[in-house]
DNA sequence: ACCGGCAAAGTGGTCTGATAAATATGCGGG
DNA sequence: CCCGCATATTTATCAGACCACTTTGCCGGT
């Protein structure tokens, strides 16, 4: 005769799946804010601690943003913000997992390239075309980092697929550059790195998107194979 | 002359960000357990609670694992533990999104299953092989699709990347899987799915890679096509 | 000397209540 | 009609207590 649920695992678990059973079935939309942390608790028959901790959970996962003196959101539940998390994945990676993260962003860039050939817009290219620029145009490793992020983050949004724009943004997350591409950029690979930008490039004003993928599976392999060696040693 | 850092940001949010700086620093190995929750909070100068918020966050990030009256650990960092949260991008996404989603599966899928073909071993090709025809020896849906998501689980096992498995585990969680191929098999695909899968089998037994390649990709096509159609209407 | 069980200490899980800080609201004056 | 300020609402944080589960070690029996 127990109306209380079949109670597995701790209440606040149990709230973070309901809350994502609600907006999953729709009964709270992207943007919608929700009832106060109180109401919730008292919904849920739970105390406001546990409530809070949910809450905090869902937020660090993109799902929800609480505004100090405002009140809970559901937020857009757009690609970015859903992946944001994908970051630490990148960050807390060491050793042979590297090499695997970046398996992965060769794969995926490389189509994300191609795909961008095919549809950049002009104006876009412009912007791709400016990066490359200011990338060869200095020498402070940070700039150089800054646009040579942006170059891609812009490819990548010419290809069309917010989802894949997201993880690949995660892939390449400031961090993540700065731990691997700081020791490939020390052996001298700015040269050859100039002339793999180059090339993608230029696919993609020839709107050629096989070259394209080459160009780009090409740029990552390097350090893909760089990382690899060095781990060997 | 304010010694207490910039003030950036939630208490919680800071205490997130020191724990995983801890353990991206090496200070905190994988397994190894941290001091207690009120040691911590103490450190920190947060109270419990704040320090809760921060360690849920980290636990379902499955960055910690906290085990009731023993204590709080690292968990082994592996690809399993820090993309579980994956699924909740499939769990959550609807419309557009699910088609781009199935894109990025089939674009790695498709690579996935390629290696699989140059590397299964024999007894794993065994395990897929007993997937493939517990599938077509039932009528049950569910039962099938157990099978269907054992059957792919296995080949991107094969592929001997750990972390493109865990996506692809995340981009065919049980719900997202359930969402979608519901439709799209009340539509009478079974048998156009059978056939896929046997071609997938195919080529990873002739040790094909191409051939492998391109099945995956016509079969996660099919859905991603009759996906598009259906949302187009 | 070994082993089984039991008690106590340690630790995460939950609840309650209070205060601070940021935001939203509504009213009154210009 | 609009600006500004007092007030209410709401999240952020803290403090302290108790509960539930795990671990540890002692103690008695064999």
């Amino acid at each position: 005769m127990d109306e209380t649920a079949p109670q597995k695992g701790t209440v606040t678990q149990r709230a973070i799946e309901q809350i994502k059973a609600m907006i999953a079935e729709g009964r709270l939309e992207p943007g919608q804010r929700l009832p106060t942390e109180r109401d919730l608790a008292a919904r849920l028959g739970i105390s406001r601690s546990s409530m809070r901790e949910a809450i905090r959970a869902l937020t660090v996962l993109g799902v929800l943003e609480a505004r100090h003196g405002s009140g809970i959101y559901v937020t857009q539940l757009e690609a970015g913000d859903l992946l944001e998390t994908f970051g630490v994945v990148a960050d807390l990676s060491r050793g042979p997992r590297l090499v695997e993260l970046l398996e992965v962003r060769r794969i995926l860039e490389s189509t994300a390239t191609a795909l961008a050939a095919a549809r950049i817009t002009p104006d876009r290219l412009a912007e791709v075309e400016k990066h490359l620029t200011a990338m060869n145009a200095t020498d402070d490793p940070e700039e150089i980092l800054a646009h040579d992020l942006a170059f891609h983050r812009e490819i990548a949004a010419a290809a069309g697929n917010d989802t894949m724009a997201a993880i690949l943004e995660g892939l390449s997350s400031r961090t993540f550059r700065a731990r691997v591409w700081r020791g490939y950029q020390e052996e001298g690979a700015f040269t050859r790195t100039r002339r793999e930008h180059a090339a993608i490039h230029r696919a993609l004003a020839a709107r050629d998107p096989e070259a394209a993928r080459a160009a780009a599976a090409a740029h990552v392999g390097e350090v893909e194979e760089w990382l690899r060696d060095r781990l060997a040693r």
